[in-house]
DNA sequence: ACAAAAGTGTTGCTGTTACACCCATGG
DNA sequence: CCATGGGTGTAACAGCAACACTTTTGT
């Protein structure tokens, strides 16, 4: 390949939602050679009449049934053979969603438990997990009210943040935190669980950690 | 410009230094059309037989008299209207180092008054500024160390962390703080001052800020 | 001796941790 | 009445904020 300055260029969007008290990703499965049946963070080639974003929100709304109006860069990664064929350069994006219907060929995975990746498509995620779990202990840009847009028991968000921090958390130190930060109100709602029934919240809309 | 895959890319290289308790950024004066005698975040165009960090690296060994070990991106840009000619799409790194002599048509200024800029990098330097202070706030990578590689005084460490904070602090606290976190070796060398000579200091490799 | 900057401790406040029992519901 | 999960308070501890005087040097 001669040598030249122009590049392929092209997103990837990294598609989380909560569920059950874990993050789980949008994975695409591949249907072509190379990497025949492994897995890959969906994305598109960039042209030069799109910028960068344009081109993730093309993305997702292919693949989201709703509007996505909030997303984040990460890195961009360059390796001269990440891709075997010709060289192409990736942005990431981090999308926040919720776990909604299945596509073909798509699947939700736990980011505990990947399943095969093509290309350096694992290295891309392992590369933003400490990043988006930061911004979720931080509630950095509400990024909890969009994984957390429907309304939740404080037990359902207890079991995300012990997921999130690896650890069991106290449940009364868990909730006067929570209270104490004001970053949830009260709906009056109550949802039927095997036990006592747990009052539902929902996040406000300002709201923020200290820090 | 007919529609293609195909983009120009290129690096932009911030580099910072710490100068008496300051933030500097090393700029570079424009030459030519357009924005002649603005100035710029340095930078290149890159091909596609390098990555985006050996490009980071050559634009570097051009401007800095010493070797760059560390370095982290920040983020890509991809307007259609950034460059008034043709898009380029630029990855902003960002480059921590001493404050070396001056080379012709570059100079250090404080990131809180900085001269006209072209293109957007004016734009690219704030959308850094506030990640960039979290780093040092939280010694990052100890990104201390790079900023502070000879020994340095408390009070001097504190006039920095003062900058970054844009508040004073209490000079008990401060130094009860450094001395906690152990990030701080004593060398038992003294400076002189216009007063009491201060005790001189360097940072350990290893050490970290709580959280 | 005085000017200039470095060095040093204590107290109150605030947030965090550790810990165990009662309550509401369904079966 | 029992199983299941939800809801609640208090005490010890740690980190953080506020505060002023003494020490070392150069002139």
């Amino acid at each position: 390949m001669a040598k030249s300055y122009y590049n392929v260029v092209e997103t990837l969007v990294s598609i989380f939602a909560e569920d059950k008290g874990t993050i789980k990703i949008l994975l695409q499965r591949k249907k072509t050679e190379p990497y025949r049946n492994y897995w890959i963070i969906p994305g598109k080639v960039l042209s030069n009449d799109e910028t960068l974003e344009v081109s993730v929100k093309k993305v997702c709304d292919k693949l989201i049934p709703f509007d996505i109006n909030d997303f984040y860069e990460t890195k961009t990664f360059s390796s001269l053979d990440r891709d075997p064929v010709e060289r192409i350069i990736a942005t990431n994006f981090n999308v926040i969603t919720s776990k909604v219907t299945q596509y073909e060929n798509m699947q939700w995975f736990d980011i505990n438990a990947l399943p095969k990746m093509a290309y350096d498509h694992e290295q891309i995620l392992f590369e933003n997990l400490d990043e988006l779990k930061r911004r979720i202990l931080h509630n950095e840009n509400n990024i909890l009210l969009q994984f957390f847009p429907h309304d939740f028991t404080l037990t359902e968000l207890q079991a995300f943040f012990e997921f999130v921090l690896d650890k069991k958390i106290d449940r009364r130190n868990f909730r006067k935190k929570i209270f104490n930060d004001n970053i949830v109100s009260h709906t009056g709602e109550k949802i039927k669980t095997a036990g006592r029934p747990g009052e539902l919240f929902v996040f406000n809309k300002g709201g923020y950690f200290n820090e």
